[in-house]
DNA sequence: GTGAAAGCGCTAACAC
DNA sequence: GTGTTAGCGCTTTCAC
């Protein structure tokens, strides 16, 4: 019909327009969408062909500000198009769709300004919910999640004092044990290569694990390793011609431990580019287990953490907290476990 | 002062709050926050700190309510934790957070029911614009974006009958031009890897690659590759496996392209394992250069597409309309070139 | 330069 | 089982 068809083009239906054209008042067509088995199947009927025939989208703008509840969870990472971040994203996006929720996400580029400012900006949608990243944050940023009344989440690190409640694991420890192992498979000379210290002031997730690492040469009691510091610990060229300068300035190191997989696997491939074989001439370690650690040829030995189960739990916590109310400040560590490939021996 | 802690804790501060607190009306406290210029000095600074004092968060539904635009933008993908479209999606949110716009992502599995159903959901948001994957949808899912009268752009692809823009490539030219270049490099019983025809009848940018690659051998003057299909073409070791039987069941076989990186990569991987030696015994070629298929040894030949930049420019496409109101069907062809690596001789 | 009134689209609370 | 009223928090419009 034309009119319908006008209607629909428009694309500006609205309870009251699809009340109309279905002869009963806006009630009513509210409670076909929400609560349908609140009125009569002739009635309904009638309401759910008008409410197809101008192609009517209700407007959760409304909604939100008439039931405070917005349908809507915030996540926040440092980036994206790491493959760590975004089998955590999958994750949480994951649980989100099951359950109805809409996923609002923010890329914070490891600032803890730009968090801020995305923080505030979000809060103003409403979220139900807000998933962020580590535990360091600034006071703004913890004063706005503190008081917006919503279950908070920070993720990918477990430490006292959360804003709420946290799912990750023990990164110190994550450290601790990847260095341990290497010491304990008898290398001499072991070189670290990890972000700067710069870099660490603001992530300390990262400053977590290199503590952890210290810590276990101190425990063995050994001098600290050899360190390289990388500008850009999440590229793979600049990772593997720092490690590659390391050991080429240090000719005793016979085993690299590296901050992350990414710096682990450019490293592999700038020492074997450089003529060396990896394990024999130089053995390789890492922390974090993205899929090129097992792609590459030796494979990564490396501490494997699951990103999508910390997104996906997560989500989870969030939506439970939702659904019974509990406010109890959950903290959750999903832990970590050694991957050993061939990148060792 | 015990009011103000009071206030901000509850975090339930609105505009007459604020009003009150500075003692003004709403509307001027509306004013500060949109158009300062407009208030007098003095009572600018005096409504600022009552802002401060009641740590208010401006409530974006009623603003989207009444103002008619959400500052949101929808971006839909099929998978997020392939690093395919991370690099789509960061390129999507860096472009956006630049101009002050919100991403809300959703995570279509590759399914058009699924999509369709989330389109229906995040139109109720009202976001300004929206970013969806390939040119294939249902027809309601089409309806829905035609008549929700904002700027999409479909990513990815390049076809007749767009919705309304799109920031994309030839896939069918990609699928064509490897085939090409395999053929030109003499060899002669070339494989093909792909996903099921049952996952391309939903997935045409898949089947385009496809018809390209068959197109190629029917300009050649030759029979189409033998063909093998894979149940999950984003599993790399399922991929692997089929395309070391691909090769094992047909001895003569000294090439294979594959429909996708990461069959390229798997392939690689299990040929190797099988004892064979890429390129020498089978040489290997893909389509998509997500970072693994440079890392592995050899690296593989293969079509680069630059998903950051479909991202970013899809965007920017968005931003564009909705600043200009130009309202014409822009088409933008990101393009492709090849990549020779170790993969093929 | 500032304020008052109206209303965006929806639903909670209360009629009937 | 259905309708009426009011109001969520904001900004547009029009006064002054």
């Amino acid at each position: 019909m034309a009119t319908e068809k006008g209607d629909f083009l428009k694309g500006k239906a609205n309870l009251i327009k699809v009340a109309e054209h279905a002869g009963v008042s806006a009630m009513t067509v509210s409670r076909v969408i929400n609560q349908p088995s609140k009125v009569a199947d002739a009635t309904r009927q009638r309401v759910e062909a008008a409410l197809d025939a101008l192609g009517y989208v209700p407007n959760l703008a409304a909604n939100t500000l008439r039931r405070k509840r917005s349908g809507v969870i915030v996540a926040m990472v440092p980036t994206i198009d790491n493959s760590v971040f975004s089998d955590t994203i999958q994750g949480i996006s994951d649980a989100l769709e099951t359950a109805g929720y809409q996923l609002l996400l923010g890329c914070t580029s490891y600032s803890l300004e730009k968090e801020e400012k995305l923080t505030r900006a979000f809060l103003g949608r409403r979220p139900d919910g807000v998933i962020l990243t580590g535990s360091l944050h600034t006071d703004v940023t913890r004063n706005l999640l503190s008081n917006a009344g919503i279950p908070v989440v920070e993720m990918w690190d477990i430490a006292e004092g959360h804003i709420d409640m946290a799912v990750g694991f023990d990164n110190f420890q994550a450290g601790y044990d990847i260095a341990t192992y290497m010491l304990g498979r008898g290398y001499k000379n072991i070189g670290y290569v990890a972000g700067t210290e710069d870099h660490e002031a603001h992530e300390n997730r990262a400053a977590k694990r290199s503590a952890g690492i210290y810590a276990a040469f101190e425990d063995a009691c050994l001098p600290p390793p050899v360190r390289k510091n990388v500008d850009d610990p999440l590229n793979i060229e600049c990772c593997g011609a720092k490690a590659a300068d390391l050991v080429a300035s240090h000719k005793e190191i016979d085993a690299l431990i590296c901050a992350n997989e990414i710096i682990g696997v450019g490293a592999i491939k700038a020492l074997q580019l450089g003529g060396l074989v990896v394990p024999d001439d130089v053995s390789v370690a890492g922390i974090g287990d993205a899929s090129i650690a097992g792609l590459i040829h030796p494979g990564l030995t490396t501490i494997r953490i699951l990103g999508n189960r910390i997104g996906q739990r997560s989500a989870e916590v969030i939506l439970e907290c939702l659904k019974d109310g509990s406010a109890a400040k959950h903290q959750e560590d999903i832990g970590f476990h050694l991957v050993v490939r061939g990148s060792t021996k």
